[in-house]
DNA sequence: ATAGTGAGCCTTTTT
DNA sequence: GGCTCACTAT
């Protein structure tokens, strides 16, 4: 099958030099290319052809980018519409907005900034009818999404238990970041979800979507797609307007944005990806790490730049982060190094439990600010969102002010989407999803009975929900009560659309509010997050304010998710390894580096090999954001789901170098936490600690097994090796059989011994591997 | 129509 | 342990 998105590698047009003249008119250093690197430098002016650049974590790559824009825009090479720049989130777009405005010194107007989202939107806006929307299409949020499949779902009889709808919007969205439209998916994809017929659900789905004049996140790329695709014409007007394209976070894009990105450069291809195809963190949920691996052989001729001077982390540091991710296959392969000091080697600490690790990195804290530290320097970054927990719960005790980023998103919460669909019945009376979302909140005695009274007569009839709830209501198939309520809710959204162009944004919204007796129905509300709801409906209509109107603001808002951070206080922030991409920390805490926590079971499952060099870029990424120091801990115990478990330190705890990690010697005010368990009464927390590791004299002998490297190490330290060269080496001195006492886990027998890993079959928990050094004889 | 109960689930997350 | 969802009892 030829590839209808194939560009000609061979240009058809002159080389560079010649092409375009003004290319290397800045002979002489220009202002805004001082202090930049040579590769930087190369990277901003490399203007004509396609480039890739992949700039490594801290290698100066926000700079490279707006500086290549400015220098675009200050060369007049090209007007600012004729400019592409794609970002990932809009917190980027917005960055790179305010930087390159920084550097020109005056605004940029009318260029195409914005995220694939955004952009995909604006371009479909335009030419809606082709794809069957109107242009006032709404975009749907997920909520919406798993709400219309179900529906979707209940005609064709699929159990929602067996296969949840959840799970099967997921298998669809995959579908979309692929770009595979439904008659595109294969009989073979589709046979291995909800009896075969999620094709079919798919079909039914997208059918749905433009009945409600709607599209999802991914349609807004895979409409273009097939906008583009099935009209040349259109197609080429984009072409031949965006002169240049830069990508940012290339090696996060999927499959349907890739596509889209070659259809629109085809033309000048002159595009610049710039990413970093260690920190792609993003698979599963559909970026490709191909698109940055095989960049050269898509965009022919393309000039790869290398940015590797590193200018956030000590050598130490980046040292760890590159031995590690050394051990990945498949990488395009950059060197980092860096001009900065030595600085402090990458601590790993072993701890007892959670709640220990949790008191350790708290005490750490405290003790930093108390030094004058500042906490906006500091950061603890987890692989599960659910980790959180244990340090907000510690650093609330120790009264820390913190904050717990990617939480419920501001838009997500349930008093905004229902605030928001309120505007969007007055905006669209057709927007079914909206209507039904709020037509009994707050209740107003509009049951299920009446509710499927209004859809059949609205699927009879094929008129939007709206319409056919003020029809039902002249009728008297409704009991007098519903239909009065019924009557004065189409009554009342009616006066509201009739203000919608009279009244300011903010002011209609909080007289719907009022009116629709939704702000009081949270006053009633006597649950402890009330006030805080009211708090947000506050804020909505406060935004709101900024907006000329209320179709403004609802675009921005469906396009945008945004978790306003509220105050200037000083706090450590608390967020998942995933949402600190991008970010940096002087301190950075990374706790729970444990076998199923991180690498995480699921991702080794599911995804196997692939799952864990993903799992390492992770920690990669983990690692690389610290400027000054790297805290690594695990614990050998962790509370699941209420459930004990005892854990092995990560793997890829193995994987640091050496020469640049610190295991454990010195940390927190208990020094000396490797006496072993027979050694303390245990009462203390630093005692405690010492339970969390091997004993020496019982794991791994006096003398201290050589590293693969050929060191010896510390005599006081054991790092997470001792576990696995006891493992194999060192003969338990439990036999199987015997009765033995666990701190966590209680009394038990010895099941099986393989080394010093026991099988112990507790009275209390069941079955479970230990190391022996947990154990005392019974 | 709705509140209350039990069962089953359970990485990561932007737009 | 805590959340969501569906079903049941009022």
């Amino acid at each position: 099958m030829s590839d209808p998105f194939e560009l000609t590698d061979e240009p058809e047009i002159a080389p560079p030099e010649t092409a375009n003249p003004r290319a290397d008119a800045p002979v002489a250093p220009v202002s805004y290319l001082q202090g930049l690197n040579e590769p930087q430098v190369e990277a901003v002016q490399a203007i004509d052809g396609p480039v890739l650049v992949l700039a490594g974590a801290g290698t100066g790559k926000t700079r490279v980018l707006t500086t290549r824009l400015a220098h675009i825009l200050m060369n007049q090479m090209a007007r600012p519409w004729e400019i592409v720049a794609v970002t990932f989130t809009n917190k980027a777009a917005r960055e790179m907005r305010d930087r390159v405005s920084s550097l020109i010194g005056a605004p940029v107007e009318g260029w195409w900034l914005g995220t694939f989202h955004a952009l995909g939107a604006r371009i479909l806006r335009s030419h809606a009818e082709l794809v069957g929307l109107k242009p006032n299409f709404t975009i749907l949020d997920t909520d919406d999404q798993i709400r219309l499949l179900k529906q979707v779902m209940e005609s064709y009889q699929i159990d929602d238990k067996k296969w949840p709808a959840r799970v099967l919007m997921g298998v669809i969205q995959r579908w979309k970041d692929r770009g595979l439209t439904p008659e595109k998916v294969t009989a073979e994809e589709g046979a291995d979800f909800a009896e075969g017929t999620l094709t079919k659900l798919y079909t039914d789905y997208q059918a749905r979507l433009i009945t409600l004049n709607a599209a999802d996140f991914g349609d807004l790329l895979l409409h273009c797609i097939t906008l583009f695709t099935g009209n040349p014409d259109v197609l080429a007007t984009y072409q031949r307007k965006f002169r240049y394209l830069l990508v940012d976070e290339y090696q996060d894009t999927n499959v349907a944005q890739y596509l889209w990105l070659r259809l629109l450069a085809n033309e000048h291809r002159n595009i610049c990806c710039v990413g970093d195809d260690d920190q792609s963190i993003y698979s599963w949920r559909g970026a490709e790490v191909g698109n940055i691996l095989k960049f050269e052989r898509d965009f022919g001729g393309a000039q790869v730049i290398r940015l590797e001077q590193n200018y956030r982390s000590t050598p130490h540091i980046l040292g760890a982060a590159s031995g590690l991710i050394a051990n990945n296959e498949g990488r395009l392969g950059k060197t980092l190094w860096t001009g900065l000091e030595a600085g402090e080697k990458v601590a790993v600490q072993g701890v007892w439990d959670g709640e220990e690790e949790a008191r350790a990195i708290g005490d750490e804290i405290e003790s930093r600010q108390s030094k004058g530290q500042n906490l906006e320097e500091m950061a603890v970054l987890v692989r599960a969102g659910f980790q959180t927990r244990e340090f907000e719960e510690r650093l609330i005790t120790l009264g820390v002010p913190y904050r717990v980023i990617g939480g419920p998103r501001f838009y997500e919460r349930q008093e905004t989407r229902d605030a928001i669909a309120y505007l969007r019945v007055v905006v669209s009376a057709d927007d079914d999803l909206a209507f039904e979302r709020i037509i009994n909140v707050p209740k107003r005695g509009l049951g299920q009975a009446s509710v499927l009274a209004v859809h059949h007569l609205a699927r009879g009839l094929s008129i939007p929900l709206f319409e056919a709830a003020r029809q039902i209501a002249e009728t008297d198939e409704l009991k007098p009560k519903a239909r009065n309520s019924l009557r004065n809710l189409v009554q009342n959204f009616d006066r509201w659309r009739s203000n919608l162009s009279v009244l300011p944004p903010g002011e209609l919204a909080s007289i719907i509010l009022d009116e629709s007796g939704y702000t009081e129905m949270w006053q009633q509300d006597k649950t402890p997050e009330a006030p805080g709801r009211l708090d947000n409906l506050k804020e909505l209509i406060s935004g709101l304010g900024e907006f000329e109107n209320v179709q403004g603001f609802l675009e921005h808002i469906s396009l945008v998710m945004e978790n306003d951070e509220n105050g200037f206080d000083e706090k450590i922030t608390l967020m998942t390894l995933h949402a600190a991409k991008g970010l940096e920390f002087d301190t950075v805490f990374l706790p729970g580096w444990e076998e199923g926590l991180f690498p995480h079971q699921r991702s080794l499952d599911e995804e196997g090999l692939k799952g864990l060099e993903e799992e390492r870029r992770l920690a990669y990424v983990g690692i690389t954001r610290a400027k000054k120091e790297a805290r690594i801990s695990y614990a050998a115990n962790r509370r699941i789901y209420n459930q004990w478990q005892n854990a092995l330190p990560s793997r890829i705890i193995d994987e640091l170098p050496d020469e640049h990690i610190n295991h454990g010697s010195d940390i927190g005010p208990h020094g000396g936490l490797y006496r072993g368990l027979n050694s303390g009464t245990g009462a203390q927390a630093g005692l405690r600690s010492a339970r969390a590791f091997p004993d020496t004299s019982q794991v791994a002998g006096t003398s201290h097994a050589p590293r693969r490297s050929g060191h010896t190490r510390d005599g006081m330290v054991i790092d997470a090796d001792a576990w696995s060269i006891a493992a194999t080496s060192a003969e338990s001195s439990f036999k199987t059989g015997v009765r033995v006492f666990h701190q966590k886990f209680g009394y038990g027998q010895v099941v099986s011994a393989d080394g010093n890993k026991l099988e112990v079959d507790f009275e209390k928990s069941g079955t479970k591997k230990v190391i022996d050094s947990f154990l005392q004889p019974a």
